[in-house]
DNA sequence: GCTTGTCTCAATGTTAACATTCCTACATGC
DNA sequence: GCATGTAGGAATGTTAACATTGAGACAAGC
Protein backbone atom coordinates (compact mmCIF):
# COMPACT_ATOMS: atom_id res chain seq x y z
CA UNK A 1 0.00 0.00 0.00
CA UNK A 2 1.65 3.15 -1.14
CA UNK A 3 0.60 6.78 0.12
CA UNK A 4 1.84 9.63 -0.35
CA UNK A 5 3.88 11.58 1.34
CA UNK A 6 1.12 13.38 4.47
CA UNK A 7 2.54 16.85 4.24
CA UNK A 8 0.93 19.60 5.83
CA UNK A 9 -0.17 22.29 3.27
CA UNK A 10 -0.37 25.51 5.37
CA UNK A 11 -3.07 28.48 5.28
CA UNK A 12 -1.62 30.51 2.14
CA UNK A 13 -1.50 27.49 -0.21
CA UNK A 14 -5.30 26.88 0.99
CA UNK A 15 -5.83 30.68 0.27
CA UNK A 16 -4.12 30.55 -2.92
CA UNK A 17 -6.61 27.56 -4.43
CA UNK A 18 -9.65 29.63 -3.22
CA UNK A 19 -8.97 32.55 -4.88
CA UNK A 20 -7.44 31.01 -8.06
CA UNK A 21 -11.43 29.06 -8.24
CA UNK A 22 -13.17 32.28 -7.45
CA UNK A 23 -10.96 33.74 -10.60
CA UNK A 24 -11.92 30.97 -12.54
CA UNK A 25 -15.42 30.81 -11.68
CA UNK A 26 -15.52 34.28 -12.82
CA UNK A 27 -15.91 35.93 -9.59
CA UNK A 28 -13.09 38.14 -10.06
CA UNK A 29 -13.30 38.94 -13.76
CA UNK A 30 -9.75 40.47 -15.69
CA UNK A 31 -8.70 43.44 -14.12
CA UNK A 32 -11.24 43.30 -10.80
CA UNK A 33 -8.87 44.24 -7.89
CA UNK A 34 -8.37 41.75 -4.80
CA UNK A 35 -7.95 43.98 -2.12
CA UNK A 36 -5.98 42.10 0.80
CA UNK A 37 -8.91 43.15 3.66
CA UNK A 38 -11.26 42.33 1.75
CA UNK A 39 -10.13 38.71 1.31
CA UNK A 40 -8.92 38.93 4.43
CA UNK A 41 -12.37 39.26 5.86
CA UNK A 42 -14.27 37.37 3.54
CA UNK A 43 -11.52 34.13 4.06
CA UNK A 44 -11.64 34.69 7.68
CA UNK A 45 -7.78 34.78 7.98
CA UNK A 46 -5.20 37.27 8.36
CA UNK A 47 -3.90 39.33 5.87
CA UNK A 48 -0.22 37.56 6.01
CA UNK A 49 -1.21 33.84 4.39
CA UNK A 50 -3.65 36.31 1.54
CA UNK A 51 -0.72 38.09 0.58
CA UNK A 52 1.44 35.12 0.66
CA UNK A 53 -1.34 33.53 -1.64
CA UNK A 54 -1.24 36.72 -3.76
CA UNK A 55 2.27 36.53 -4.45
CA UNK A 56 1.75 32.85 -5.88
CA UNK A 57 -0.44 33.70 -7.43
CA UNK A 58 1.51 36.61 -9.25
CA UNK A 59 4.49 34.10 -9.79
CA UNK A 60 1.71 32.13 -12.02
CA UNK A 61 0.80 35.28 -14.04
CA UNK A 62 -2.54 34.98 -12.62
CA UNK A 63 -2.94 38.84 -10.98
CA UNK A 64 -0.62 41.62 -10.90
CA UNK A 65 1.24 43.56 -8.21
CA UNK A 66 1.77 46.98 -8.64
CA UNK A 67 4.34 48.94 -5.25
CA UNK A 68 1.41 50.31 -3.00
CA UNK A 69 -1.02 50.13 -5.53
CA UNK A 70 -2.47 46.53 -4.69
CA UNK A 71 -3.15 43.72 -7.25
CA UNK A 72 -5.94 42.98 -9.57
CA UNK A 73 -6.50 40.14 -11.86
CA UNK A 74 -4.18 40.19 -15.29
CA UNK A 75 -5.85 41.65 -18.01
CA UNK A 76 -4.59 39.86 -21.03
CA UNK A 77 -3.59 41.76 -24.49
CA UNK A 78 -3.39 40.43 -28.01
CA UNK A 79 0.25 40.42 -27.72
CA UNK A 80 0.38 38.33 -24.03
CA UNK A 81 -2.11 35.76 -26.32
CA UNK A 82 0.69 35.50 -28.38
CA UNK A 83 3.13 34.97 -26.07
CA UNK A 84 1.02 32.08 -24.04
CA UNK A 85 1.20 30.60 -27.58
CA UNK A 86 4.91 30.22 -28.81
CA UNK A 87 5.76 29.57 -25.31
CA UNK A 88 3.28 27.08 -25.05
CA UNK A 89 4.58 25.21 -28.13
CA UNK A 90 8.45 25.49 -26.72
CA UNK A 91 7.40 23.78 -23.55
CA UNK A 92 5.33 20.96 -25.07
CA UNK A 93 6.89 20.03 -27.78
CA UNK A 94 9.68 19.46 -25.32
CA UNK A 95 7.04 17.44 -23.37
CA UNK A 96 5.94 14.87 -26.27
CA UNK A 97 9.60 14.54 -27.60
CA UNK A 98 10.07 13.21 -23.76
CA UNK A 99 6.65 11.36 -23.59
CA UNK A 100 7.17 9.32 -26.76
CA UNK A 101 10.79 8.76 -25.87
CA UNK A 102 10.65 7.24 -22.27
CA UNK A 103 7.49 5.55 -23.78
CA UNK A 104 5.66 6.92 -21.71
CA UNK A 105 2.10 5.54 -19.72
CA UNK A 106 -0.99 7.46 -21.43
CA UNK A 107 -3.30 6.01 -19.09
CA UNK A 108 -3.43 9.31 -17.16
CA UNK A 109 -4.33 11.75 -20.66
CA UNK A 110 -6.53 8.84 -21.93
CA UNK A 111 -8.55 9.59 -18.71
CA UNK A 112 -8.75 12.90 -18.93
CA UNK A 113 -9.44 13.28 -22.46
CA UNK A 114 -12.01 10.46 -21.34
CA UNK A 115 -13.51 13.09 -19.04
CA UNK A 116 -14.71 15.37 -21.59
CA UNK A 117 -17.54 13.28 -22.05
CA UNK A 118 -19.01 14.25 -18.99
CA UNK A 119 -18.45 17.81 -19.43
CA UNK A 120 -21.63 19.19 -20.28
CA UNK A 121 -20.90 23.53 -19.41
CA UNK A 122 -17.99 25.25 -21.43
CA UNK A 123 -16.94 25.88 -18.17
CA UNK A 124 -16.40 22.63 -17.08
CA UNK A 125 -14.58 21.75 -20.95
CA UNK A 126 -12.16 24.16 -20.27
CA UNK A 127 -11.11 22.67 -16.72
CA UNK A 128 -10.73 19.22 -18.71
CA UNK A 129 -8.91 20.50 -21.60
CA UNK A 130 -6.44 22.16 -19.06
CA UNK A 131 -6.59 18.67 -17.18
CA UNK A 132 -5.37 16.97 -20.20
CA UNK A 133 -2.66 19.00 -21.28
CA UNK A 134 -1.42 18.80 -17.34
CA UNK A 135 -1.71 15.30 -17.47
CA UNK A 136 0.51 15.41 -21.28
CA UNK A 137 3.41 17.50 -19.22
CA UNK A 138 3.16 14.79 -15.80
CA UNK A 139 3.40 12.31 -18.19
CA UNK A 140 6.94 14.02 -19.33
CA UNK A 141 8.54 13.43 -15.91
CA UNK A 142 10.62 16.74 -15.72
CA UNK A 143 10.13 18.58 -12.48
CA UNK A 144 10.99 21.76 -14.22
CA UNK A 145 9.38 21.56 -17.08
CA UNK A 146 6.49 21.35 -15.48
CA UNK A 147 6.95 23.77 -12.80
CA UNK A 148 7.49 25.87 -16.28
CA UNK A 149 3.97 24.86 -17.64
CA UNK A 150 2.09 25.80 -14.40
CA UNK A 151 3.87 29.70 -15.12
CA UNK A 152 1.53 29.72 -17.76
CA UNK A 153 -0.95 27.40 -16.95
CA UNK A 154 -3.29 29.56 -15.25
CA UNK A 155 -2.88 32.41 -17.81
CA UNK A 156 -3.74 30.18 -20.79
CA UNK A 157 -6.74 28.84 -18.73
CA UNK A 158 -7.90 32.49 -17.96
CA UNK A 159 -7.74 32.69 -21.69
CA UNK A 160 -9.78 30.18 -22.72
CA UNK A 161 -13.02 30.81 -20.51
CA UNK A 162 -13.07 34.59 -21.29
CA UNK A 163 -12.95 33.55 -25.03
CA UNK A 164 -15.15 30.85 -24.58
CA UNK A 165 -18.03 33.04 -22.85
CA UNK A 166 -17.94 34.86 -26.32
CA UNK A 167 -18.00 32.08 -28.92
CA UNK A 168 -19.15 28.55 -27.76
CA UNK A 169 -20.06 27.55 -31.52
CA UNK A 170 -18.30 24.34 -31.95
CA UNK A 171 -15.97 24.26 -29.43
CA UNK A 172 -17.29 21.36 -27.48
CA UNK A 173 -17.65 19.01 -30.22
CA UNK A 174 -14.34 19.78 -32.08
CA UNK A 175 -12.48 19.71 -28.66
CA UNK A 176 -13.29 16.03 -27.77
CA UNK A 177 -12.49 14.30 -30.64
CA UNK A 178 -9.10 16.63 -31.22
CA UNK A 179 -7.77 15.17 -27.48
CA UNK A 180 -8.71 11.99 -28.74
CA UNK A 181 -6.51 12.43 -31.69
CA UNK A 182 -4.01 13.19 -29.63
CA UNK A 183 -3.95 10.22 -27.67
CA UNK A 184 -4.20 8.01 -30.80
CA UNK A 185 -0.50 9.77 -31.92
CA UNK A 186 1.38 9.20 -28.95
CA UNK A 187 -0.42 5.69 -28.88
CA UNK A 188 1.63 5.35 -32.51
CA UNK A 189 4.91 6.89 -30.67
CA UNK A 190 5.33 8.75 -33.91
CA UNK A 191 7.23 11.90 -32.68
CA UNK A 192 6.87 14.13 -35.69
CA UNK A 193 3.50 13.20 -36.33
CA UNK A 194 2.73 13.92 -33.01
CA UNK A 195 3.77 17.50 -32.82
CA UNK A 196 2.01 18.43 -35.82
CA UNK A 197 -1.08 17.40 -34.49
CA UNK A 198 -0.43 19.77 -31.05
CA UNK A 199 0.44 22.22 -33.05
CA UNK A 200 -3.20 21.79 -35.02
CA UNK A 201 -4.70 21.73 -31.74
CA UNK A 202 -3.12 25.01 -30.71
CA UNK A 203 -3.99 27.03 -33.75
CA UNK A 204 -7.94 25.58 -33.80
CA UNK A 205 -7.88 26.33 -30.29
CA UNK A 206 -6.51 29.88 -30.90
CA UNK A 207 -8.17 30.56 -34.49
CA UNK A 208 -11.42 29.47 -33.09
CA UNK A 209 -11.11 31.96 -29.78
CA UNK A 210 -9.23 34.79 -31.41
CA UNK A 211 -11.54 35.63 -34.20
CA UNK A 212 -14.15 37.19 -32.01
CA UNK A 213 -12.94 40.86 -31.75
CA UNK A 214 -9.31 41.79 -33.49
CA UNK A 215 -7.16 43.74 -31.23
CA UNK A 216 -6.99 44.54 -27.45
CA UNK B 1 15.37 62.15 -23.25
CA UNK B 2 13.60 58.22 -22.30
CA UNK B 3 13.74 57.55 -19.03
CA UNK B 4 12.19 54.38 -17.94
CA UNK B 5 9.22 54.20 -14.84
CA UNK B 6 10.64 55.08 -11.50
CA UNK B 7 9.01 52.23 -9.33
CA UNK B 8 9.84 52.08 -5.50
CA UNK B 9 10.55 48.13 -5.24
CA UNK B 10 9.93 47.83 -1.47
CA UNK B 11 11.99 45.88 1.32
CA UNK B 12 11.28 42.02 -0.23
CA UNK B 13 13.21 42.75 -3.34
CA UNK B 14 16.09 44.63 -1.60
CA UNK B 15 16.28 41.29 1.06
CA UNK B 16 15.46 39.12 -1.96
CA UNK B 17 18.96 40.78 -3.82
CA UNK B 18 20.85 40.97 -0.97
CA UNK B 19 20.56 36.87 0.16
CA UNK B 20 20.66 35.98 -3.78
CA UNK B 21 23.74 37.45 -3.75
CA UNK B 22 24.86 35.89 -0.70
CA UNK B 23 24.49 32.73 -2.54
CA UNK B 24 26.29 33.42 -5.19
CA UNK B 25 29.24 34.73 -3.39
CA UNK B 26 29.30 30.99 -1.73
CA UNK B 27 28.82 32.64 1.81
CA UNK B 28 25.47 29.75 1.70
CA UNK B 29 26.74 26.84 0.03
CA UNK B 30 23.91 24.09 -1.09
CA UNK B 31 22.40 22.77 1.36
CA UNK B 32 22.73 25.83 4.28
CA UNK B 33 19.81 26.38 6.12
CA UNK B 34 18.18 29.85 5.61
CA UNK B 35 16.43 30.87 9.28
CA UNK B 36 14.05 33.66 9.27
CA UNK B 37 15.28 35.21 12.87
CA UNK B 38 18.49 35.04 11.46
CA UNK B 39 18.26 36.74 8.02
CA UNK B 40 16.24 39.03 9.57
CA UNK B 41 18.58 39.78 12.46
CA UNK B 42 21.42 40.56 10.19
CA UNK B 43 19.71 42.53 7.53
CA UNK B 44 17.65 44.93 10.29
CA UNK B 45 14.65 44.20 8.99
CA UNK B 46 11.58 42.40 10.35
CA UNK B 47 10.72 38.73 9.62
CA UNK B 48 8.20 39.67 6.86
CA UNK B 49 10.07 41.13 4.07
CA UNK B 50 12.67 38.14 5.05
CA UNK B 51 9.75 35.78 4.62
CA UNK B 52 8.73 37.18 1.19
CA UNK B 53 12.14 37.22 -0.05
CA UNK B 54 12.75 33.55 0.43
CA UNK B 55 9.60 32.95 -1.12
CA UNK B 56 10.04 34.50 -3.90
CA UNK B 57 13.30 32.90 -4.07
CA UNK B 58 11.80 29.93 -3.61
CA UNK B 59 9.92 31.37 -7.36
CA UNK B 60 13.50 30.78 -8.83
CA UNK B 61 14.41 27.09 -7.74
CA UNK B 62 17.34 28.96 -5.98
CA UNK B 63 16.09 27.59 -2.18
CA UNK B 64 13.19 24.89 -0.98
CA UNK B 65 11.06 25.43 1.57
CA UNK B 66 9.39 22.40 3.28
CA UNK B 67 6.19 23.18 5.60
CA UNK B 68 7.20 24.03 9.74
CA UNK B 69 11.02 22.42 8.58
CA UNK B 70 12.65 25.76 6.96
CA UNK B 71 13.79 26.72 3.95
CA UNK B 72 17.70 25.52 2.88
CA UNK B 73 19.83 26.27 -0.12
CA UNK B 74 18.76 23.77 -3.38
CA UNK B 75 21.28 20.89 -3.99
CA UNK B 76 21.44 20.01 -7.39
CA UNK B 77 21.50 16.20 -8.20
CA UNK B 78 22.83 14.86 -12.04
CA UNK B 79 19.25 14.54 -12.81
CA UNK B 80 18.00 18.09 -11.73
CA UNK B 81 20.99 19.44 -14.00
CA UNK B 82 19.99 17.05 -17.41
CA UNK B 83 16.53 18.95 -16.16
CA UNK B 84 17.58 22.10 -16.26
CA UNK B 85 19.71 21.74 -19.45
CA UNK B 86 16.97 20.48 -21.90
CA UNK B 87 14.53 23.26 -20.61
CA UNK B 88 17.43 25.80 -20.91
CA UNK B 89 17.76 24.00 -24.80
CA UNK B 90 14.02 24.50 -25.44
CA UNK B 91 13.61 27.94 -24.05
CA UNK B 92 16.91 29.03 -25.92
CA UNK B 93 16.00 27.46 -29.03
CA UNK B 94 12.69 29.86 -28.76
CA UNK B 95 14.75 32.93 -28.29
CA UNK B 96 17.70 32.06 -30.90
CA UNK B 97 14.58 31.70 -33.49
CA UNK B 98 12.74 35.17 -32.38
CA UNK B 99 16.36 37.41 -32.18
CA UNK B 100 16.93 36.54 -35.95
CA UNK B 101 13.40 36.79 -37.03
CA UNK B 102 12.90 40.00 -35.84
CA UNK B 103 16.57 41.36 -36.90
CA UNK B 104 16.92 42.45 -33.56
CA UNK B 105 20.25 44.55 -31.87
CA UNK B 106 22.86 42.47 -31.01
CA UNK B 107 24.56 45.25 -29.14
CA UNK B 108 24.05 44.52 -25.74
CA UNK B 109 25.01 40.98 -26.47
CA UNK B 110 28.16 41.90 -27.93
CA UNK B 111 28.41 43.94 -24.72
CA UNK B 112 28.19 41.43 -23.14
CA UNK B 113 30.45 39.37 -24.53
CA UNK B 114 33.12 41.92 -24.44
CA UNK B 115 32.34 42.21 -20.78
CA UNK B 116 34.22 38.47 -20.18
CA UNK B 117 37.46 40.27 -21.39
CA UNK B 118 37.66 41.96 -17.88
CA UNK B 119 36.78 39.23 -15.91
CA UNK B 120 39.27 37.47 -14.05
CA UNK B 121 38.18 35.68 -11.64
CA UNK B 122 36.00 32.63 -12.53
CA UNK B 123 33.23 33.97 -10.42
CA UNK B 124 33.11 36.83 -12.42
CA UNK B 125 33.45 35.02 -15.71
CA UNK B 126 30.58 33.07 -14.54
CA UNK B 127 28.04 36.25 -13.86
CA UNK B 128 29.56 37.29 -17.40
CA UNK B 129 28.46 33.90 -18.81
CA UNK B 130 24.78 34.33 -17.22
CA UNK B 131 24.74 38.12 -18.11
CA UNK B 132 25.44 37.28 -21.87
CA UNK B 133 22.45 35.11 -21.89
CA UNK B 134 20.30 37.03 -20.04
CA UNK B 135 20.84 39.36 -23.15
CA UNK B 136 19.78 37.10 -25.48
CA UNK B 137 16.47 36.07 -24.07
CA UNK B 138 16.06 40.00 -23.45
CA UNK B 139 16.43 40.83 -27.27
CA UNK B 140 13.56 38.11 -27.87
CA UNK B 141 11.34 40.49 -26.77
CA UNK B 142 9.40 37.74 -24.99
CA UNK B 143 7.92 38.83 -21.85
CA UNK B 144 7.14 35.35 -20.47
CA UNK B 145 10.11 33.89 -22.21
CA UNK B 146 12.16 36.04 -20.17
CA UNK B 147 10.05 35.08 -17.34
CA UNK B 148 10.43 31.11 -17.82
CA UNK B 149 14.58 31.73 -18.34
CA UNK B 150 14.60 33.47 -14.57
CA UNK B 151 12.67 30.35 -13.50
CA UNK B 152 15.58 28.36 -14.10
CA UNK B 153 18.43 30.93 -14.11
CA UNK B 154 19.39 30.75 -10.62
CA UNK B 155 19.52 27.08 -10.76
CA UNK B 156 22.19 27.20 -14.09
CA UNK B 157 23.82 30.17 -12.22
CA UNK B 158 24.63 27.60 -9.37
CA UNK B 159 25.42 25.34 -10.98
CA UNK B 160 28.15 27.18 -13.07
CA UNK B 161 29.76 28.07 -9.56
CA UNK B 162 29.63 25.32 -7.76
CA UNK B 163 31.10 23.01 -11.09
CA UNK B 164 33.59 25.47 -11.36
CA UNK B 165 35.23 25.63 -8.35
CA UNK B 166 36.29 21.88 -9.24
CA UNK B 167 37.91 22.38 -12.69
CA UNK B 168 38.58 25.97 -13.96
CA UNK B 169 41.40 24.41 -16.28
CA UNK B 170 40.32 26.36 -19.79
CA UNK B 171 37.09 27.51 -18.76
CA UNK B 172 37.55 30.97 -18.87
CA UNK B 173 39.52 31.10 -22.24
CA UNK B 174 37.35 28.92 -24.03
CA UNK B 175 34.20 30.55 -22.94
CA UNK B 176 35.42 33.64 -24.19
CA UNK B 177 35.79 32.60 -28.05
CA UNK B 178 33.07 30.93 -27.79
CA UNK B 179 30.33 33.48 -26.98
CA UNK B 180 32.07 35.55 -29.70
CA UNK B 181 31.30 32.85 -32.24
CA UNK B 182 28.14 33.00 -30.83
CA UNK B 183 27.63 36.42 -31.07
CA UNK B 184 29.04 36.30 -34.90
CA UNK B 185 26.19 33.60 -35.62
CA UNK B 186 23.23 35.99 -34.84
CA UNK B 187 24.78 38.55 -36.83
CA UNK B 188 24.85 36.46 -40.14
CA UNK B 189 21.06 35.46 -39.44
CA UNK B 190 21.27 31.76 -39.96
CA UNK B 191 19.09 30.07 -37.52
CA UNK B 192 20.13 26.67 -37.95
CA UNK B 193 23.47 27.83 -37.71
CA UNK B 194 22.81 29.63 -34.66
CA UNK B 195 21.05 26.53 -32.73
CA UNK B 196 24.09 24.54 -33.52
CA UNK B 197 26.38 26.63 -31.77
CA UNK B 198 24.26 27.61 -28.94
CA UNK B 199 23.53 23.81 -28.70
CA UNK B 200 27.80 23.16 -28.75
CA UNK B 201 27.81 25.52 -25.89
CA UNK B 202 25.62 24.00 -23.47
CA UNK B 203 27.32 20.91 -24.26
CA UNK B 204 30.82 21.87 -23.98
CA UNK B 205 29.57 23.68 -20.73
CA UNK B 206 28.21 20.60 -19.48
CA UNK B 207 30.96 18.46 -20.44
CA UNK B 208 33.45 20.18 -19.25
CA UNK B 209 32.01 21.13 -15.79
CA UNK B 210 30.10 17.61 -15.41
CA UNK B 211 33.07 15.71 -15.79
CA UNK B 212 34.62 15.44 -12.17
CA UNK B 213 32.00 13.36 -10.41
CA UNK B 214 29.66 10.60 -11.62
CA UNK B 215 26.65 11.13 -10.22
CA UNK B 216 24.92 12.40 -7.06
C1' DG C 1 -8.74 77.76 -17.68
C1' DC C 2 -4.74 75.34 -16.54
C1' DT C 3 -1.36 74.25 -13.47
C1' DT C 4 0.37 73.53 -8.87
C1' DG C 5 0.19 72.66 -3.92
C1' DT C 6 -2.02 70.59 0.01
C1' DC C 7 -5.09 67.63 2.35
C1' DT C 8 -7.38 63.45 3.35
C1' DC C 9 -8.24 58.71 3.10
C1' DA C 10 -7.83 54.15 1.75
C1' DA C 11 -4.80 50.65 0.74
C1' DT C 12 -0.48 48.37 1.07
C1' DG C 13 4.24 47.77 3.52
C1' DT C 14 6.25 46.64 7.91
C1' DT C 15 6.72 45.29 12.54
C1' DA C 16 6.58 42.53 16.78
C1' DA C 17 4.12 39.40 19.64
C1' DC C 18 1.55 35.03 19.88
C1' DA C 19 0.42 30.09 18.33
C1' DT C 20 1.64 25.93 16.24
C1' DT C 21 4.63 22.44 14.62
C1' DC C 22 8.53 19.48 14.39
C1' DC C 23 12.98 17.61 15.82
C1' DT C 24 16.03 16.06 19.51
C1' DA C 25 17.08 13.89 23.55
C1' DC C 26 16.01 11.48 27.37
C1' DA C 27 13.43 8.45 30.10
C1' DT C 28 10.47 4.47 30.52
C1' DG C 29 8.71 -0.06 29.63
C1' DC C 30 9.18 -4.51 27.84
C1' DG D 1 18.86 -3.76 23.82
C1' DC D 2 15.04 -2.12 21.29
C1' DA D 3 10.92 0.20 20.74
C1' DT D 4 7.78 3.53 22.42
C1' DG D 5 6.34 7.65 25.02
C1' DT D 6 7.22 12.15 26.56
C1' DA D 7 9.02 16.59 27.63
C1' DG D 8 12.02 20.58 25.97
C1' DG D 9 13.36 23.95 22.75
C1' DA D 10 13.90 26.09 18.38
C1' DA D 11 12.09 27.15 14.30
C1' DT D 12 8.29 28.50 11.30
C1' DG D 13 3.12 29.86 10.75
C1' DT D 14 -0.18 33.34 12.02
C1' DT D 15 -2.10 37.38 13.86
C1' DA D 16 -3.11 42.28 14.73
C1' DA D 17 -1.42 46.90 15.31
C1' DC D 18 1.51 50.57 13.42
C1' DA D 19 3.95 53.20 9.50
C1' DT D 20 4.20 54.59 4.88
C1' DT D 21 2.69 55.44 0.38
C1' DG D 22 -0.10 57.09 -3.52
C1' DA D 23 -4.40 58.67 -5.76
C1' DG D 24 -8.19 61.83 -5.90
C1' DA D 25 -10.51 66.10 -4.36
C1' DC D 26 -10.29 70.62 -3.57
C1' DA D 27 -8.51 75.20 -3.26
C1' DA D 28 -5.05 78.77 -4.43
C1' DG D 29 -2.14 81.09 -7.78
C1' DC D 30 -0.81 82.46 -12.37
Amino acid sequence: MTLGPARRRGLSNEVADVIREAIFDGRYPPGAALREVELSEALEVSRGPVREALRSLEGEGLVRTEWHRGTTVTVLSSQDVAELDSLREALENLAVRRVVAADASLEAMADAAAAMDRASTPHEMVRCDIAFHDAVFAAADHSRLVQAWQAIRSQVHLFLITRVNVSTAGYLEQIRSEHRDLVAALRLGNVEGALKLFAEHRRHALDLLTVPDGAN
